[in-house]
DNA sequence: TATTGTTATACTCTATAACTATA
DNA sequence: TATAGTTATAGAGTATAACAATA
């Protein structure tokens, strides 16, 4: 029989990043959104005003997704569409008073996600980790903020 | 505007594991897998003989998924199922040979994707992170080798 | 009657591409 | 004719639950 090499480095990340989301989906599940969904709103707040092309653009989505996407955040009054009138064709997005609060609250549940998932390291050691990934994700060419994975909700 | 805080080491961990698990899936592509079947192949091969039940429930499947599953690595020759003469019912799963060569071939993937997503960092910082992440793995009750999201292909 | 494996069904999510309105 | 946004369509992948074989 073959040998079975012990798992990578490589795997360790794809299952932490896993259960991470997995666990992220269950949490932001209490406000009723989905993770796209804090990802779209963090990034509207993140550059307010630019066009619906633009943002499907920076997060790698097509933009017929990202209908659906501000559809549902507009229809809770979190973001909102103002036609340009130079452009009428245009509809830059804007966060609303009611959106910032959210993104508040995603705030907290993502400090409170963070302490979970570390529980097992101490504060020197978070900290190594974190400037670890960062350097990784960096190399890598990740955007920050923007995960590749916002395919599934 | 509210402000907007910066990606915690979660969020890292989930763009990176994405990440990770995509581009595995590119280079597991040229071999005609799929990450979840990688996963099934290596599962056998690690405790060969258990039924198709006992494998779903390793992997956090439902068994009518793995039927479709064993049914690719069947058709290809990478595992048998042998039925078990004392209960007919049962179906013993066993890597071939074949696909014990392939789970090589699968690690030596394995080994150069490990060494592509840690390009930039040298050895010693290799381990450290394998370190940590290990350390959060296990404090997570994650399963060794199992991944949480064999749900996409 | 219970259990293993299989098949059938329905559902979710997605990208592609057709469409509309503006330019 | 080209571009921004929208809608329609179809495809991939999944879980749930019904089913057949065996116990």
């Amino acid at each position: 029989m073959a040998t079975i090499p012990r798992a990578g480095s490589a795997f360790l990340l794809a299952q932490l990043g896993a259960h991470a989301a997995a666990r992220f989906a269950e949490r932001v599940a209490e406000l009723d959104l989905t993770p796209p969904q804090t990802g779209l709103l963090r990034a509207v707040a993140t550059g307010p005003g630019r066009s619906q092309q633009e943002l499907a653009g920076y997060l790698g989505m097509p933009p017929s997704r990202l209908v659906a996407l501000v559809d549902g955040l507009a229809a809770r009054g979190l973001l909102e569409r103002r036609r340009n009138p130079d452009d009428r064709r245009l509809h830059a997005l804007h966060p609303t008073a009611e959106g910032e609060r959210m993104l508040g609250r995603i705030g907290e549940v993502a400090r409170a996600h963070d302490d979970e998932l570390l529980a097992g390291l101490d504060a020197t050691e978070r900290e190594t980790l974190r400037e670890l990934l960062a350097r990784v994700a960096g190399q890598q060419g990740l955007t920050p903020g923007v995960h590749p994975g916002y395919r599934r909700v």
